[in-house]
DNA sequence: AATGTAGGTTCTGTTTGGGAACTTAGTCAA
DNA sequence: TTGACTAAGTTCCCAAACAGAACCTACATT
């Protein structure tokens, strides 16, 4: 079964995960992020081959997360920058920041702190409710069928013993 | 180059991608989430092969993100349950599933809806600064060096011609 | 003319993933 | 008391993806 047959594909976190849910694509996007722009400056930085590199940048460009924007025309050279759908990737590579930072920093600390422009702190952005604004615990939350649910998607245990 | 050893490690999206970051994990947690906890309840709603799915499983009991509980003697079965280095894990699931709820829907609106049972509204959770409250914007971001930072690491466009 | 730079492509093994069958240990129903 | 079923894996073989390195093209610099 290919992975894009898979049942999950009617969850969002599967269809997020089939365009950027690879280890080298999350950081070129972090990356970009990061200001980087070219072809040689993600190679050098990442360590990544540059076959694959290729791949992938061709692959995010197809997706309309990078776009391919000549800087030069002789000879011609490009650079690949965020879109607006690309921006929006934005809190996921925070939440990963932020979990690499509480639980995998190896006691050394964050390797980058972030700083809010507009109130001037260094912050660890949270996931809050947009309605009343209390802070987001996962036993805090519980899912609901939406109008993009497909049946055969139901998540739970079957039944158990007497016939499936 | 192992994927391990590259630079990128110093960076705390890396040490979270190095764990989390191929498409099988990411939906496993996020099954997780929807409290699914067997071996068999998994494979079945992912359509992964048996095979990874107990690799899969293994590495996430090794790295502290899951824990394999007994719930069953003779024959002796086995859970699988997020500790709360898992749970932490929560703010990237909900960032990708806003994210492919946005951006990916193919037209037909969220699979899964989330209420968040302290104010009893249906949201969509998003980022936002502890200190202030105002909502992320990656444009009034800006990442300073931390202390865990290793030079080497340093990222941003080396100084072109003239000796590097 | 030689060297450097940017952005790739090609080649060759090794590693990982997919699909399906098999194993183990116990339970249930006829 | 045989036969089917369940849960949680393991084993096998083949296909796809990846790593490392060299190569290519077009222009610019010294």
């Amino acid at each position: 079964m290919k992975w894009s047959e898979t049942g999950g594909m009617s969850c969002s976190v599967a269809r997020t995960a089939s365009v950027i849910g690879d280890r080298w694509t999350i950081l070129i996007l972090r990356n970009a992020f990061l200001r980087i722009r070219r072809f040689e400056d993600f190679q050098s930085n990442l360590g990544i081959t540059r076959h694959l590199l290729a791949g992938r940048l061709k692959r995010l460009v197809e997706e309309g997360i990078l776009e391919r924007v000549s800087y030069q025309d002789a000879p011609p050279r490009f650079e690949y920058r965020l879109t607006l759908k690309g921006r929006a990737l934005y809190p996921i590579v925070v939440a990963m920041t932020a979990w690499g930072d509480a639980w995998m920093d190896g006691g050394k600390g964050a390797p980058l702190l972030l700083q809010h422009k507009s109130c001037g702190k260094v912050v660890t952005p949270q996931l809050s409710c947009p309605e009343c604004g209390e802070a987001i615990e996962p036993q805090q939350m519980s899912a609901l069928p939406g109008p993009g649910l497909m049946l055969a998607d139901a998540v739970g245990r079957k039944p158990r013993r007497k016939k499936a």
